[in-house]
DNA sequence: CATAGTTTGTCTCGTCACGAAACAAATAGA
DNA sequence: TCTATTTGTTTCGTGACGAGACAAACTATG
């Protein structure tokens, strides 16, 4: 039951009939590429005669191309449709702290290229104007693709949504800063930007794989670095907020007089489960950003810190097992508050999954308030699967799937 | 944008552009009634003919009628119309731990009647008996109505939403109890089941008075009392959780190591804010859940302490304070991680607002993420706008605004 | 008092899109 | 070769919006 809004809505027009069906249509392509057009129209139940005119548009419009013929048991055979992924590309680009990755993506999602990366310029306009060149010779280096959807970039920090501009990335030392126009009229594409979590967490709602396709729109994404980044959707929807903040569990207390955070707080969550705290945890002691601590000059990472609780490092299972119970904890908080039908975890504490899955489902326990909620899903993604690059290219793949605004 | 689930969604047919334009219709002539067709076909941006043919239905249907006629500068004047809740009314029922109470709405949530009450019967079928004899009374003594919507009942509780059961309701005693099923049967009525704190924040969502009509619909009600309720919307519709949870932050902790809460756990909000939080603090010592601490029989509750701390009780503004010190941060968890447009506050402790406004501002300024975020609309909402019974009126009369599920 | 000008509300026609049903095409099996 | 079956297309009917003409109602004005 959603209201209508009297004084920002959207009438029903001739075409909307045919806009909500051939959205749907494309979804169900999608979801049950191949499909036939007698397969669709039974599954929405409308005439085939209505899909036929629907599939029709598509074609022409390249979105969904005709395929090989299918099997039936009796009677003429069906013509597969797929969706229309062929030497079409998504530009997806995460800019980090030190470092920005950048991969081609088809329309679904898919990696098309491996990762390439250039260390990130801090000053925003050079950043740019290096981001747009990168980008450049990346497609000069991929004739084959005849044309690109747009670029997706995420970036850790604030992002407002309606003007795309990044209010705020303390990592980046970034503030109101407009990524789009000057990489729009540079590239000449449609660049769409938004927060790496929230990215996260369309991307995990857009995707296809086993039965995500049937799952409730309801998730919650939480990447765990250097800060707690969280994506939130409810009912389908992207949760952003009136002041672009939604989400920001990172800065919900454990307790309140718990350790100093770097947002000048006390007791957030960031402050027990960020890789830094856990690392302090380790060292007895506070550690600063970028602060080498191991090697000849190579920084001692959480990844380090992983490899000697595996080889039995006393210290360094303590240490991951206090993060894991934390962590926990402050599960606990989001499923009570938001009950999800699934939360993702990311970052580099996922390497170690195995070692505190069970720590962290005793302390979700403890505080989960049915036991329903205890229960609820929690799937690590590891870094692997680039979640914040298959983030970006949701940004720009994804509105093409998207339910028509209407009423 | 909003996903299509390629497994549950719901296609246009013929009548679909007309369902929603109707709607939209309705929705205008609520928000700014009186309206002529020539203002909606202006506001709508479709032509006057397509006006006049959906007004021509919602005439046939009853749901809006001609009144009088407008005064304009020049040419033939206009016909206002208006939503027809004349002799229409729904029930709205408020099941509370000691107390259930009744009233009579209109269409749009206006009381009709005054509210009568009766004890509430612990036992569930008694307690359905009893309701559904009140109500039969209720409508008997009022034979002006010609017909009823519905029949909305608010619990504080848990309720399943898809089959409206109450799944737990602490304060009641009652777990797993179908009210629905039974108070149809004696009444032939539609009716509708919901947790306290959600109707709540669908009524505001749905209230009309001044700038309400534009607002986003993002809100929280957060009701303080012997427990805390909170409502959630967000994107215009209600959040509810893949088990119902969904906006439990009364469980979300400020301290890990905190106070004992009535749910077993420790540090929880509610244990720090709830009435018997505040008056236990006041006394110095527990205080148990009816326990009546003063007068002759009376208990002595968190009205009895406002009104001492209103005589300069430093004992007594000293617990208001401190109650007031910690809901200031716990708003701030709430707006860190929903950010709404606006946070309303219900409970005994709003006759106390004037008092204890600055100190929850100060509060939540602490933990506050943005400056913007921190100068979150607060609205004290008091007993006598009778929330509970607002929101109740809403869960019938809500749905023939609300948008077509479409896509 | 008649008339022009203006605004509201209705009516007609054209077009878009879905539903029903007939039809053409393709295929397996008797 | 014929029949049954299934897919995909075409035709016709109908619901709904857009454009524009028209009737109705009202004011101002000469």
């Amino acid at each position: 039951m959603r209201r209508i809004n009297p004084s920002r809505f959207q009438v029903a027009t001739r075409g909307t009939s045919r806009d909500i069906n051939s959205r749907i249509v494309l979804n169900l392509v999608r979801a049950h590429q191949p499909i036939s057009r007698a397969d669709l129209a039974r599954s929405m139940g409308v005439s085939r005669a209505a899909v036929t005119l629907i599939v029709n548009d598509l074609l022409a419009q390249k979105r969904i191309f005709e395929g090989a013929t299918g099997e039936t048991e009796r009677g003429r055979k069906p013509t597969f449709l797929y969706i229309d992924s062929r030497r079409r590309a998504v530009i997806a680009a995460d800019i980090r702290a030190s470092e920005t990755f950048l991969i081609l993506a088809d329309l679904l999602g898919k990696p098309l290229t491996g990762v390439i990366s250039f260390p990130t310029v801090r000053d925003p306009k050079q950043q740019v104007t290096k981001l747009a060149a990168r980008i450049k010779r990346l497609m000069a280096e991929h004739p084959e693709i005849d044309g690109y959807e747009g670029i997706g970039v995420v970036v850790p920090g604030m992002v407002e949504h309606s003007t795309m501009r990044v209010l705020h990335a303390p990592t980046l030392g970034w503030r109101n800063v407009d990524l789009r126009e000057p990489l729009a009229a540079a590239t000449r594409l449609n660049v769409q930007i938004e927060n790496s979590g929230r990215a996260c967490a369309l991307a995990q709602m857009w995707a296809l794989r086993g039965d995500h396709a049937t799952m409730a729109g309801d998730l919650v994404y939480i990447s765990v670095s250097d800060g707690i980044g969280v994506g939130v959707i409810m009912n389908g929807e992207v949760l952003r907020g009136r002041h672009n903040i939604a989400g920001e569990f990172g800065h919900v207390p454990l307790s309140l007089d718990g350790p100093k955070c770097s947002c000048g707080s006390q007791g957030c969550w960031e402050a027990y489960i960020s890789n830094r705290a856990t690392l302090a945890r380790y060292f007895g002691r506070p550690v600063n950003l970028a602060g080498p601590e191991d090697a000849a000059n190579r920084p001692f990472t959480v990844e380090d810190l992983i490899t000697r609780a595996r080889a039995s490092d006393a210290k360094a299972v303590a240490a991951i097992e206090a993060t894991a119970r934390y962590l926990g904890l402050g599960l606990a908080s989001v499923i009570n508050v938001l009950d999800p039908s699934r939360v993702y975890i990311g970052g580099e504490i996922t390497l170690a999954w195995d070692l505190i899955e069970g720590t962290v489902r005793t302390a979700l326990g403890e505080r989960a308030l049915t036991a329903a909620a205890a229960e609820t899903e929690i799937r690590p993604v590891a870094a692997t699967e680039h979640p914040r690059l298959v983030g970006a290219a949701a940004l720009v793949a994804a509105p093409a799937f998207a339910a028509p605004v209407v009423a």
